[in-house]
DNA sequence: TACGGAATGT
DNA sequence: ACATTCCGTA
């Protein structure tokens, strides 16, 4: 009945997926934010739409307004949606309780008064300043800037921060900056062309939101990550804490993706076309909310009461975590006495310090 | 058209 | 958890 949609997990193999030489965990090729699951959720689903052009009679960012969204063919949508998760009797009815229940979780709301209309809560989120990607396409010193980062920030905490981010990112700088920062996206396809005319018959979705698909198409795509600057606050709370670049790893030998089809399937699934977008890098903001653990579940990260505890890692090798130079790189400001202890010291890792809502 | 409870599924 | 399905209500 619906085709294609089996076969479509994310690549990875046994454990660890292999990018750019690197063996990357199983949690990193997550293409959501939900820990232990790589089903993709419905507002992921849409911020991918969002993305694409080709959806853009279908769904679009309502311009003037910062994260508002009209679906201005529901059923389409639906369709779109149901064919992804596998859901032929999807309708517009039951996606719509779907995202009524993001209202609670603050992660969209309902522009009342217009049809068909929703708005993601920018209003909380962290801001952008850099493209996580072509990074070092960047004059350094935007690349050494220091940036904030709530505290603790856990593994996959931080990476559903970046993937939230650089969704978002886009938007942002294809269409939420203003005047003034206003840059288009730009948009560089891989070497094997995305087909230019996609109907939504055979539909395009891609994974826009998961580090296998990016990452693994074309190796020098790895996420740098490059700031994360919370707009503007004159003072930083004090559970956040401040990092200092670079974050990318020196060392990394670009490699091909072993293994790597390279396929341009574009079908519903999480199997990901090597596409690959490229944000441009202007200052970019979002407005805060209040509260530390309030800009986290804006970023739609879970956990607040987070804190940063250091342990040693088991030295040297044995731990081929990307991220891990990120983590290296955290510094506490500690107010006065307890200096600045030297990033490459020891290994930090976050942990929570409450569980988790 | 929109909302949200309830039961159910994965 | 995050939907999906169904449905009563406004």
């Amino acid at each position: 009945m619906h085709r294609s949609c089996l076969a479509e997990g994310i690549p990875t193999m046994a454990g660890n997926s292999w990018i750019s030489g690197l063996a990357f965990p199983d949690w990193a090729c997550k293409a959501e934010s939900s820990p232990g699951s790589r089903q993709i959720q419905l507002w992921h689903f849409i911020l991918e739409l969002l993305q694409k052009e080709e959806f853009r009679h279908v769904i679009a960012w309502q311009q003037g307004e910062y994260g508002e969204f009209v679906i201005k063919d529901p059923d389409e949508v639906a369709r779109l949606w149901g064919r992804r998760k596998c859901k032929p009797q999807m309708n517009y009815d039951k996606l719509s309780r779907a995202l009524r229940y993001y209202y609670n979780k603050k992660i969209l709301h309902k522009t009342k008064g217009k049809r068909f209309t929703y708005k993601f809560n920018l209003s909380k989120l962290i801001v952008v300043n850099y493209p996580l990607w072509e990074v070092r396409a960047l004059p350094a010193p935007s690349l050494f800037r220091p940036t904030l980062v709530p505290m603790g920030v856990q593994r996959k905490l931080l990476h559903s921060m970046l993937l939230t981010h650089w969704a978002l990112v886009e938007q942002l700088a294809g269409q939420w900056a203003p005047e003034g920062h206003r840059r288009p996206l730009r948009i560089r396809r891989g070497a094997a062309a995305v087909p230019t005319t996609k109907r939504l018959g055979s539909a395009t979705t891609h994974c826009l939101l998961s580090p296998c698909c990016h990452l693994g198409s074309l190796p020098e795509e790895r996420p740098s990550f490059a700031s994360f600057t919370p707009p503007l606050p004159p003072s930083p709370p004090s559970d956040w804490t401040r990092l200092s670049g670079p974050f990318l790893s020196p060392l990394l030998p670009e490699q091909p993706f072993p293994g790597s089809s390279r396929t341009d399937t574009l079908l519903p699934g999480p199997v990901c076309p090597p596409a690959t977008w490229h944000v441009p890098g202007p200052p970019l903001l979002a407005g805060l909310g209040q509260g530390a653990g309030e800009r986290l579940r804006l970023l739609f990260l879970r956990p607040e009461g987070l804190e940063v505890k250091t342990r040693p890692l088991m030295g040297g090798k044995g731990c081929p975590d990307p991220w891990e130079g990120f983590f290296a790189e955290m510094q506490r400001p500690k107010t006065g006495e307890e200096s600045l202890r030297s990033p490459n010291s020891e290994n930090f890792e976050a942990v929570w310090s409450l569980d988790p809502p």
